[in-house]
DNA sequence: CTAGAACTGGACCAATTGGTCTATCCGTGT
DNA sequence: ACACGGATAGACCAATTGGTCCAGTTCTAG
């Protein structure tokens, strides 16, 4: 269901289930039968290509993830003439993809790694690759002249938005708060 | 393990593991097993005191812990000067919450009522509850003269604030960024 | 003292969980 | 033609899941 096109390789369309389905779902709510059906792939290609298994396959859906959200902020800020126009375009991208995805996931990474039962691995995984998506801010940041610590503040409070704003949404399945978001940036 | 005296009842004791376990393991992350181990209880008495069993539990672990947040909003805003002196309170105090619990939970509601089986019942729920906070702060908001809508507008800030600081908290294991929440609050 | 309710205790159950293992397949290099 | 590694297919497994059921126990009211 949730795979896109078929050529796509086993490998691929584990991660990209195993992506949505943790999104919608959390990591203990999705069973490695409802994962491989929906993936169309049988259990033996899942511990070939994910030697450890369920776990190992969340990371890599969650990394997957935060690489399509990397790119979502490159093409946010790439050509922005402000910081703030930035996140607001930022913002309103994200409020489409909410209104796409039914309104009702969560964060990809929240709710892949905040669960498993490698605690720390998963949090220490989850904290990287949101600092990943800190730091992409912050150089934009940079771009448009603010200090290291000024970007960096500046990154931390859109990220704080977006995540918290993106929760509420949810709870009200109205994509409306993320939108709103960006007037609560000060400059 | 995670009950505090003995002579609560056992309905007491269900709720409060169940609303300690789910927030650090999500709904699905924890099974009976371990609720009634933890809450030293039989199936019997779950099944007694909840005939729907561990969704029926869930809603009231999570009603449970909602109330023991309007109790912060409250102690935190009742002696405040300023709005802003309430909102800067209830980071601290949810700063010094988030040390204590091991710095490793999850907001009880999300993480409760984000999953389950039924979603749509428990989406509703976790929005009520959410609200529920909001609402608590806004009445504060127009007591320090705030029109509606701006009390609104300001306890829904606050909010969005508190959830995505405390993820980001969550992620890096330090509540620092819990305390640096008031400075992004706009007059 | 007793009847009946409220509650506890835990044996039991079908279904599902994540995971292992081996047989087979397929593509490529020789 | 052959062999060989990567990949697929799915039967199989012990452990656990949420849930049912009922025999007992404890509490309370008359």
């Amino acid at each position: 269901m949730t795979s896109s096109s078929r050529p796509l390789p086993t490998k691929d369309r584990l991660i990209r289930s195993a992506a949505n389905l943790f999104r919608t779902r959390g990591y203990h709510g999705v069973g490695l039968n409802d994962l491989l059906a929906d993936a169309n792939a049988p259990k033996g290609s899942l511990y070939h290509h994910f030697p450890q298994g369920k776990s190992d396959l969340a990371l890599a859906a969650a990394t997957w993830a935060s690489d399509e959200m990397l790119r979502l902020i490159a093409a946010s800020f790439d050509d922005a003439a402000t910081f703030r126009d930035g996140a607001t375009t930022l913002c309103f991208k994200l409020a489409k993809l909410f209104d796409l995805t039914g309104q009702w996931d969560a964060c990809p990474i929240g709710s892949t790694l905040f669960e498993g039962p490698d605690n720390e691995g998963f949090r220490a995984h989850a904290m990287h690759l949101y600092e990943g998506w800190i730091t992409e801010v912050r150089d934009h940041a940079e771009r448009f002249g603010m200090s290291e610590t000024q970007g960096q503040s500046a990154a931390e409070h859109l990220f704080v938005l977006i995540q918290g704003g993106w929760l509420l949404a949810r709870a009200r399945r109205s994509s409306d708060v993320i939108r709103e978001l960006p007037r609560m940036i000060v400059d």
